[in-house]
DNA sequence: AGCACGCCGACT
DNA sequence: GTCGGCGTGCTC
């Protein structure tokens, strides 16, 4: 009897193909092989040995074993096939996106020693300028048995500075340590009365798994109740995942992170390059008792020994991936707990309705920190109406006073506007004319700085013109307000103010964040311009005031998240107000005031506005009340995406079923394809993805019109 | 996804 | 005559 193997591959198949085994070799679920498979050799990977392959089909035998270890080890497999059928991924791609692209290639699973450093003297006689590499020298003097070059970089250091310093003799290469040492001469944080009250109610690793939500206001210092934790709980041995949104993954964060534990922290973000997320995942494969701070994908990692997970800021929506295999990190988070039998903790300032509906129901429990850290106070947050009111260039008088005020007690004022660009379209007062993306649905947003007209939601981008195109009119102007715009109106209002604008394009041009928020970090007054960039996890000591722009976009959203969204930006933004010792105000601009979700806003508890939007969802039938996936179509012509949706909708009838469209999405063109959707709405999951399953199976056998892709978004975040 | 096979148009 | 366009079908 030969064996046979079960092997998934890195393709978008709902299938997986059997080989024989040669009777000298053995195999087991994880590891990593090469196959024939058509006419070329392929990695594969192996999901089930020992199986009845099915009559009929002549197996061909594996070529080679990659490694006599399996790659993906038992519980990230598990993972991942739970994560395939939930999410309706093919099993072969799931499996791939958690090997480093490097094995996904079928090379082999070395690793490449870095250079390691370490201190040769206390610098004292490095110039006063030469600050960086004081900085860097200090540094390294904490670690007796010097550190990684990666582990230096991931700190905020560069190359040119190690350089300049080993000229100099003041450092040399070290030996490298390979296995990662638990570093217990560092100190715990010193946690306020409040905090550590809050850690008491934090799950007890022993207990075994727990999902804990950890709702602590903005401020109130949940990432110093994380080190505790750490600290307190995570053995010499034991792995630990902390994910963040890639935003927050800042050279700032790590090093905080580093003061408690030195080289036992290890990152993983979108910016590391091939070689060191190898490296880096052979770390975690290997065992060694790291903790890992990382994005999104960090949570597919091989560890092999995990005792704890936490999720930062877990409303946020970058933990649904949005395309290919749309996983939801946190929820991946939480399986995973469960799996490891370990405790997991979600913290937010603004808790998802998900994760709250979760703690009310007693499926989570729940920390609570309403105070926020040091002397800094919540920020007061009013209502503006601005109907009837004239705007200059967005802002009304009010709002404009109130920042000349803050300015003149030598404070600092943050605008939170919600477009990027000088202003969202080009219209003409002629004849009505509004300037088109010609591939998509959508109007074009006019760039003042580049004199260009740019497409947000593809590539597309035009020169600006001074008249209308179509009626060659000169009252052709922009409408609306972007950041842009802002930007120039506060520069006149405030010609002796510095106007610092923080938006994807102004990061993009120049550098990092960092280098543009050093104007604020002075101190001085000065004025931040920006969008949602600005809203998460700064500290601005100094800002004590908050305009929001226009509050209502997300108030009558077709997309069901949005008045969720909106009132978790709003809230966040709110947060960089009043961090240090002065108080905070927030200005929200608004047509309706009289908003009962608004006027909730204004208490500034987001547990009342939870239940409110809670209470909506409940009427409305929605998550996280019932299931929800959502068949996406997109096709070169509308009729071809509705056809394919029209005969998905009698295969996916079922009791306990409803289901809403097929209709064009909300921009139904986007690149030149047409979009369209089919909404499924569920009380059962179970029966949710039953009936998901059945209909792929279904799709996969019928051939579908040409040029035309079809997808499923189970637990969509966007609904348009 | 790759890759090959296949059948039509415009080149040396 | 044949190079190459991309539509279609298959991968244990």
């Amino acid at each position: 009897m030969t064996k046979v193997v079960r092997i998934a591959m890195n393709r978008p198949l709902r299938r997986l193909f059997d080989y024989t085994l040669g009777a000298d070799l053995s195999l087991q679920p994880g590891q990593r092989v090469q196959v024939p498979f058509g006419r070329q050799q392929i990695t594969g990977l192996v999901t089930a040995v020992g199986v009845t392959p099915p009559p009929g089909v002549s197996l061909k035998p594996v070529r080679s074993v990659m490694e006599s270890w399996p790659a993906l080890p038992k519980e990230t497999l598990r993972l991942l096939s739970w994560a395939s059928d939930y999410y309706q991924h093919p099993l072969g791609e799931c499996l791939f996106t958690a090997l480093p692209p490097a094995l996904r290639r079928g090379r082999p699973a070395l690793r490449k020693t870095e250079a390691w450093w370490r201190a040769r003297s206390s610098g004292a006689q490095l110039p006063p300028q030469a600050h960086r590499q004081k900085a860097l020298l200090a540094w390294l003097l904490q670690y007796s048995q010097g550190a990684a070059t990666s582990a230096i970089l991931s700190a905020g250091f560069n190359r040119s500075q190690l350089k300049t310093l080993e000229q100099k003799q003041l450092i040399e290469a070290a030996e490298p340590v390979l296995a990662t040492t638990p570093t217990e001469s560092f100190a715990a944080p010193t946690l306020s009365p409040a905090q550590t009250d809050t850690a008491a109610q934090l799950p007890d690793p022993a207990q075994g798994f727990s999902a804990c939500l950890l709702y602590g206001i903005t401020g109130s210092g949940k990432t110093e109740i994380y080190l505790h934790y750490l600290k307190q709980h995570l053995g010499e041995q034991d792995q630990a995942l902390v994910l963040v949104p890639e935003i927050n993954l800042t050279p700032q964060t790590v090093a905080r992170f580093q003061r408690y534990f030195g080289q036992r922290i290890v990152v993983w973000h979108s910016a590391l390059n091939d070689g060191q997320r190898l490296d880096t995942w052979l770390k975690i494969r290997h065992g060694e008792p790291v903790i890992l701070i990382g994005t999104r994908s960090a949570v597919l990692l091989p560890f092999t020994g995990l005792r704890t997970l936490i999720v930062d800021e877990e409303h946020d929506s970058s933990y649904k991936q949005g395309d290919g295999f749309r996983y939801s990190a946190r929820d991946l988070a939480v399986y995973r707990a469960h799996l490891n039998k370990c405790p997991v903790i979600l913290g937010s300032a603004t808790p998802s309705l998900e994760s709250w509906h979760n703690a009310q129901q007693g499926k989570y429990t729940l920390a609570t920190l309403e105070e926020r850290a040091g002397n800094a106070r919540p920020p007061q947050i009013k209502l503006l109406d601005i109907r009837s009111r004239p705007l200059e260039g967005g802002l009304s008088r009010p709002a404009l006073n109130a920042i000349k005020q803050v300015l003149d007690n030598g404070e600092q004022v943050l605008v939170y506007v919600n477009r990027r660009g000088f202003a969202p379209v080009m219209m003409c007062f002629d004849c009505g004319h509004m300037v088109e993306c010609p591939r998509c649905d959508t109007r074009l947003t006019y760039h003042r700085r580049d004199n260009a007209m740019r497409c947000h939601h593809c590539d597309f981008q035009a020169a600006a013109t001074s008249q209308c195109p179509k009626c060659q009119s000169d009252a052709f102007k922009p409408v609306g307000q972007g950041t842009e715009r802002s930007e120039d109106i506060l520069t006149t209002a405030f010609p002796d103010t510095p106007v610092v604008r923080v938006d994807r394009d102004s990061t993009q041009r120049k550098g990092s964040i960092q280098a543009i928020l050093q104007t604020v970090n002075t101190g001085e007054p000065c004025i931040l311009v920006g969008t949602q960039m600005l809203a998460k996890g700064h500290d601005f000591a100094n800002v004590t005031l908050v305009v929001v722009i226009n509050a209502d976009g997300g108030l009558f959203s077709v997309d069901f998240r949005a008045p969720e969204q909106l009132l978790q930006t709003l809230l966040q933004v709110s947060g960089r107000a009043g961090r240090g010792d002065k108080p905070g105000t927030v200005l929200v601009q608004t047509c309706h005031s009289d908003h009962p979700l608004l006027r909730t806003l204004c208490t500034g508890h987001y547990g009342d506005m939870a239940e409110q939007l809670l209470v909506e969802r409940e009427g409305g039938q929605l998550p996280p009340y019932r299931a929800m996936a959502i068949f996406r179509a997109e096709a070169d012509t509308m009729e071809k995406s509705l056809q394919i949706l029209d005969t998905i909708k009698p295969l996916a009838q079922a009791p306990g079923l409803e289901i809403w469209g097929p209709l064009p999405a909300l921009i139904a063109r986007r690149a030149d394809r047409y979009r369209a959707q089919l909404v499924i709405n569920a009380d059962n999951r179970k029966r949710l993805s039953k009936t998901l399953a059945n209909v792929c199976l279904h799709l996969d056998q019928q051939k579908q019109p040409s040029g035309s892709r079809w997808m499923i978004d189970v637990d969509p975040q966007e609904t348009g």
